[in-house]
DNA sequence: GATATAATTTACTGATCGGTATGAAATGAT
DNA sequence: ATCATTTCATACCGATCAGTAAATTATATC
């Protein structure tokens, strides 16, 4: 260990976050991937692996960072109800404003690699189950302060939530007139209230 | 207009369809293009043009038909609950028999190109456009024999099955536990009675 | 300062990509 | 039967793909 890396490893991980999240993994070539995160061809298979692997470290690193926001802005906000309402809108009032759409990192992966590829299938699949459990954990928070029906199924509410941010996201990819989408969200949302 | 064509369009169509359905437009190659079509490359060029435009009128024929299926679906059934809940519940069970997980290729086109390509952007807005409107015909059938409130908004209603929709067909793509689904849609389906 | 070691750059590999030029084969019109 | 026309199969195009061999550059240890 004698000569030290000229290059932020974490710095260059995130480049390829972001190329691969706005391209996807067949869209995005090394040489794309060789120019926007500075560095040469062999540095990448040095630090990272192959293309995939270095796929698979930019997915993991979105997962943590996505996990630890979406926990961060359902705790903020003390009602349960407001906690979502502010994260849903949140979404996409974001979403409107960046083009192209990239959406999310996770669920493209979903569509594009997860039929083909078990790994995706599994990485992705168990960041979803961890966005519900933190959805449920908020709702069973709204059960217990009295904000939220005591009958309420959380875990199938929290199921349900995943599934239709799931399809909020992948719509506005089409761009749609924003009110489909501020509709769908207040309809998502008596969800809430009604259980 | 002297040699007649050997192969059948459609037939030729249709096969392209499934493998763009299957693999997407970045990782279908036009060597499994020829393959699967069972005709040389000139014929592929002759009869759609390039790439794209394949993979567009492919996508077309998919809307085309799949437009038809969910409406053949929803009117089957006199009760408007129960057609949607034959018709989730079959795209439920219809998945979770193929393998890979196919999904829907509108939705598919929508992550994989509409963001980058205004044509599909347009084209698969259109799509969801016109599946939210035939979901509006039929909850308005339902207001209209008294099978659903009211004071039923069934514009917004209809939106959100649309968005629910498409959740539950991503999702699945993961192979998340068969009652995560079943959970989602159960749900789902109140927001016909209690609106 | 010499040496060992690792990161860098350059240039390259064979394979495959989407797309096409070319000529043979086939058919309707005359 | 000949000819004009279109489709067909073969073989090819330059470009780009993911991945790597080889040589240069830089640094920590001695």
């Amino acid at each position: 260990m004698v000569r030290p890396r000229e290059f932020d490893e974490e710095k260059a991980l995130d480049a390829a976050m972001q190329l691969f999240w706005e391209k996807g993994f067949e869209a995005t070539s090394l040489s794309d991937l060789t120019s926007r995160m500075g560095i040469q061809r062999p540095s990448i298979y040095a630090a990272f692996g192959d293309k995939k692997e270095l796929f698979e470290a930019a997915l993991r690193k979105y997962t943590r960072f996505h996990a630890s926001f979406v926990r961060a802005r359902l705790q903020n906000n003390s009602s349960v109800i407001e906690g979502f309402r502010a994260y849903f809108e949140g979404i996409v009032a974001e979403e409107y404003k960046e083009s192209p759409n990239r959406g999310c990192f996770c669920i493209n992966t979903m569509v594009e690699l997860a039929p083909h590829d078990e790994k995706f299938e599994i990485l992705t699949r168990e960041h979803q189950m961890y966005l519900s459990a933190i959805f449920q954990e908020t709702i069973e928070r709204g059960i217990r302060s009295g904000e939220l029906k005591t009958g309420t199924n959380a875990k199938a509410l929290a199921q349900t939530l995943v599934l239709s941010l799931i399809g909020l996201t992948v719509m506005m990819k089409s761009r749609p007139e924003r009110s489909f989408v501020d509709n769908s969200v207040e309809v998502i949302l008596t969800l809430l209230v009604t259980s």
